[in-house]
DNA sequence: AGCTAAAATAAACACTGTTCAATTAAAAAT
DNA sequence: ATTTTTAATTGAACAGTGTTTATTTTAGCT
C-alpha cells in the first residue's frame, strides 16, 4: 500500500501514541510490542519508523503521553484544595501515588525504557517531563511562601521527587510488599513533610 | 550431548550465574540473553531451563548474586568506621551508592526485572534480598540507640530505603541528569539525615 | 557388558526489532 | 486528461529471542 489519505501526519501521530500507551498499559513495557501496536493502529510496523524514527522515539513519545495525562491527573487533584497548611502537599503526594496506581503498567514503563546516555531527546518529550516537575516546584514554592524560587528550592524539589518516586517504585515492583508495608504512600508522605519541616526550620 | 561430570550440580548452578550476572552487567538487563549466558557458560540454553526452571529463576538467581556482592560491599564500607555522630550512616548511604555505579548494569537489572506477583520466589533469593535490608536495621537501630528495635524502627528503615532507592535509581537512569543535579548521593543523605533528626525529636 | 536414569542438546515454534526494495496512491506538471 | 514525480506504506528478509520437547549421550549401578 502506499500513501493514504484517511489521516493527516499529526492524527497518524496521535494515533500509533494513543494505541501503544494502551497497549502498553494493558501488557507492561516487557510485552510491549510495536508489531502489534501498529496492528491494532490499522499500520505496519515500517510506519512507526517512518513516523518515530526508531523504537526509542516511539517510546518516548509513547511515554510522554503517560507523562501529560499525569500532570493533567495532578492538577485535578489540586484544583480547589485550599493553601492552609500542607493541604496541597498531602493532595499533591496522593496524587502521584494514585496516578501510579491506576496507570501501573503505564507509569513503570517510564522508568523501564533506558536509553542510551548519548540519544538526544526531542524537546517535547523534555517538555512533556518538565512540566510535571513545574507542578511541583509550583506548590513547593507557594508552600515554602514568596521568595523561595530559587536554585536551593529547585534542587529541593527534586529530592523530594526522588523520595516520593523511591517509595512508588518500590511499592509498585512488588519490593515493598516483600518488606511488609502496606501504605508506602503514607510512609512517602511522612517523609517529605518532615523534610520541609526541617526546611523551614534553617 | 549428555550428562557429563566437569560439573557437579551446585558448581554447574555457581558457573551459570557467574556467567550470567558477568553478561548482564556488560550488556544490562534489555540486552541480556539467557541463550548468550548459556553459550558463554559453555552450555546450551535448554540447561539454564533445567537448573533454574524457568528464565524468571534464572534472572532471580542473577540478581540475587548482586544483592550478596552488594551486601559484602556495605560491609567493607562499614569495617571499622567509628560509631560516632552520623560517621556510619554517612558510610552506608555512600557505599550504597558507590556499589550502584560501579555495578550499574547489574545494579539496574534488580529492579528492571519485573516478576508476576503470584510467581513464587525461592527462599534464598527473599534471603539473599533480606541480608542487605538487615545490614540498615543494624546500623539504623544502633544509631538510634538500644531498644530501638521495634516496628516503628523497622518500618522507618524501610522508608529510608526507599528513600536512598529513589535517588539512585533516577540518577543511574538519566532523569536526574536532566533535572540537573550533580550530587544525588549527597541530596540522599542530606534527606535521611533530616528524617532520622526528626524522628529523634519526637 | 548391559541397563537405567539423569543431563544435555538440537531443533522447532512463534515471536521479536530492524532494514529496505518494491509497490501504491496522491499531488504536481504537462 | 494524462503523465510524471514524489511521498507514504508495505511486506519480506534477517538475525536474533524465549520456550518446549523429543532425542541423544553419558555416568553410575548391577
Amino acid at each position: 500500500m502506499g500513501r493514504r489519505s484517511d489521516h493527516t501526519p499529526e492524527e497518524l501521530r496521535a494515533l500509533l501514541v494513543r494505541e501503544g500507551h494502551a497497549l502498553i498499559l494493558e501488557r507492561g513495557f516487557s510485552r510491549f510490542s510495536a508489531r502489534e501496536a501498529a496492528r491494532r493502529a490499522g499500520y505496519s510496523v515500517g510506519t512507526i519508523y517512518n513516523v518515530f524514527g526508531s523504537l526509542d522515539g516511539y517510546l518516548l513519545a509513547v511515554n510522554s503521553h503517560t507523562f501529560r495525562l499525569w500532570s493533567v491527573w495532578l492538577e485535578r487533584a489540586l484544583d480547589g484544595v485550599p493553601h492552609e497548611g500542607t493541604a496541597r502537599i498531602e493532595a499533591l503526594v496522593r496524587a502521584y501515588f494514585s496516578f501510579a496506581a491506576e496507570h501501573a503498567n503505564a507509569w513503570m514503563s517510564i522508568y523501564d525504557h533506558r536509553i542510551d546516555r548519548e540519544t538526544e531527546i526531542a524537546k517535547e518529550d523534555v517538555a512533556a517531563r518538565e512540566g510535571l516537575t513545574a507542578i511541583v516546584d509550583r506548590e513547593v514554592g507557594q508552600w515554602m511562601g514568596t521568595g523561595a524560587d530559587d536554585a536551593a528550592t529547585r534542587r529541593l524539589v527534586r529530592s523530594l521527587i526522588a523520595t516520593v518516586h523511591g517509595h512508588c517504585s518500590l511499592w509498585l515492583s512488588g519490593s515493598y510488599a516483600l518488606m511488609n508495608e502496606d501504605d508506602p504512600a503514607g510512609q512517602a508522605l511522612s517523609r517529605v513533610l518532615e523534610v520541609l519541616a526541617a526546611q523551614q526550620r534553617s
